[in-house]
DNA sequence: TAATAATATGCAAGCGTTTGCATTAATTAT
DNA sequence: ATAATTAATGCAAACGCTTGCATATTATTA
């Protein structure tokens, strides 16, 4: 710890004066005369003293500091939320303490544990893919520490989330397919264990049902979304008797490789196979052919719980809120049929 | 502040013995019998004792928390280096926050005294754009705060420096563009008040001064690195009566765009026009010509920026050291001339 | 068995702030 | 001028943990 000699003991004893009175006048307390005031801040600059937050974290029982849990850092998604978390958080005058979880259950927990005892003011965070048990978080609310859950949430976790909805969303984006002449649009997933991915693939369902398409197992795969289950799934799709005629991937990532190789599979985009991903990245717009997207709001949707976060904090009254951020269906080359 | 009740004084009096030997016994001391710390750790499983980290900080002088700075969380470049740090803290034991500065040094200067006041052990940092004077990295320092710099460093801070060579890297990069044929290889490069700009400007200049190839000033363009800079740079070279043959990108984004505009111009990459770009982003192998890159390892700069910061919190003698992690060059389709 | 050494525990101060309450100084009303 | 208010300051405890030193307990040695 920087320990700079220079406390509010010192600064008072310099002045003659009293700790508290010198605390009282750093934190402009009206008690204090306008005249010792400005002394104490003179001096206090003069010096170049500089508050301990942990010592004064201690005595008033909270931190100033919030918990950010997110399971990559540096996903597009989650480093944009990031952004905007920061943003917020910044402008209310807190700090905020970054732990990603790798997807890692064991490492959530232990992330919480962490956090619990730096006694952070409240915590944001996105689940792990294997998070199924919840305790952890409902151990920090126990110890009134709020907790807001964003985009990858839980639904036993009795608490503020903010999220999107991805049943709907998934629809949108099989409805649209569907509707620009797809007659076997197919679902590359993920973990069903995962809500979202869940709920994507019965999104998906939904519209083929809506379409009277009947779906058999090979239209919807659930993977663990690594490159080497694109290049599975899309040779099991192009080597079936029946070839698919447009994919609905369950994220950005997927869709854009998908678009890579299906070059090499010598089908045209659109016209043989039409394409659209759950999620958006910056490739998505500059990729050939551009690829059509379900766009989540992650910036705003970190901002967002933020700012739950810090009403929850300063009014523990204020009950839980699910709130859903709208998406936005984007259209680009991919999907587009003439 | 979660206020769990039962600290290290309520165990103490659960059990009969005083709160110096709890405190021991859950540090392991060797000073206490095995027998009364497996009694002290097993009630404090029991009734859920989370130790308090911010009086334990106050009381050792040492928060076990690191300061993190860089200009924007969600570019692919930093955000990937968070990831590294994060790794690296989280496993010697450190937690991170993190603050972004958007690039003003005036939030910069907020931000270390925010950290200063945290009284975080250490601070890594890579400068906003703004920055040239230091003295609130120097201010961090006197307070026997080490300071570690990455990427984006400044020279008149005497501390450990974790960078890539952006003159070599830079000169490699055109070097490869004159080496596959470019007569006229122009460089969009950003702001010259930032060293690494300014390197990778030189090492442009270098590298056509070997090759004999005069400059003009309508080829070297030091910009803002914004879109519209990079629109209007593009229109500049297409309009020009010397029309480039190869573009050298201080930044992966900016290449990626100039791909894409450049089919907007009808100019054939690489053929008409090779590219490339300083910088790599997932795009840089999925657009349609792929973009050739010099590569910078942002994951093992952040993993060793911090490596280095710790090692310097523990034993506070070591010397400063410059560190520079290897670029590699990666020839993509977009500078591959038949 | 007493003296000595080693082991285990406790006491109390300290880390730097904050804050309720008591005290003193300045002001106003009587 | 004195009493009653109000304003400004100080005292001391509290926040929860750590740690040097003192003490008590136990084991070891002569």
């Amino acid at each position: 710890m920087g320990k700079s000699n220079i406390n509010i003991t010192f600064l008072a004893r310099e002045l003659k004066v009293s700790p508290s009175t010198v605390s009282r006048a750093l934190n402009d307390s009206n008690k204090i005369s306008e005249k010792t005031k400005s002394r104490v801040r003179d001096k206090a600059k003069e010096l170049g003293y500089e508050l301990n937050h942990v010592a004064s974290s201690l005595s008033k029982k909270r931190t100033g500091m919030l918990g950010v849990i997110v399971p990559e850092i540096k996903s597009y998604f989650f480093s944009r939320a990031l952004s905007g978390i920061e943003g917020v958080a910044h402008d209310s005058g807190f700090q905020i303490i970054i732990a990603q979880t790798n997807d890692s259950y064991k490492r959530e927990r232990d992330v919480c544990r962490m956090l619990q005892s730096a006694r952070v003011d409240g915590v944001v965070a996105s689940l792990s893919l294997e998070t199924s048990n919840v305790g952890h978080f409902k151990l920090l609310q126990k110890n009134n520490t709020p907790v807001v859950l964003f985009d990858r949430v839980n639904y036993e976790l009795d608490c503020t989330k903010i999220l999107v909805d991805n049943y709907e969303g998934a629809y949108l984006a099989t409805d649209h397919l569907i509707n620009t002449g797809c007659k076997r649009p197919v679902h590359f997933g993920g973990p069903m264990n995962c809500r979202l991915f869940h709920d994507r693939a019965e999104g998906y369902r939904e519209a083929l049902n809506k379409h009277g398409i009947k779906i058999d197992p090979e239209m919807l795969l659930s993977t663990d979304l690594t490159s080497k289950d694109v290049r599975d799934a899309l040779k099991l799709w192009m080597n079936s008797r029946q070839v698919p005629d447009g994919i609905f991937t369950a994220t950005a990532s997927s869709g854009l490789q998908m678009i890579h190789l299906l070059k090499t599979y010598n089908v045209s985009v659109p016209s043989e196979m039409a394409i659209i991903s759950f999620g958006k990245e910056p490739c998505n717009e500059l990729i050939e052919p551009s690829l059509s997207s379900v766009e989540i709001p992650g910036y705003d949707m970190g901002r967002t719980a933020v700012f739950h976060l810090i009403t929850a904090i300063s009014d523990k009254t204020i009950g839980h809120q699910t709130i859903i951020k709208p998406l936005s269906l984007q259209i680009r080359n991919s999907s587009f049929k003439k």
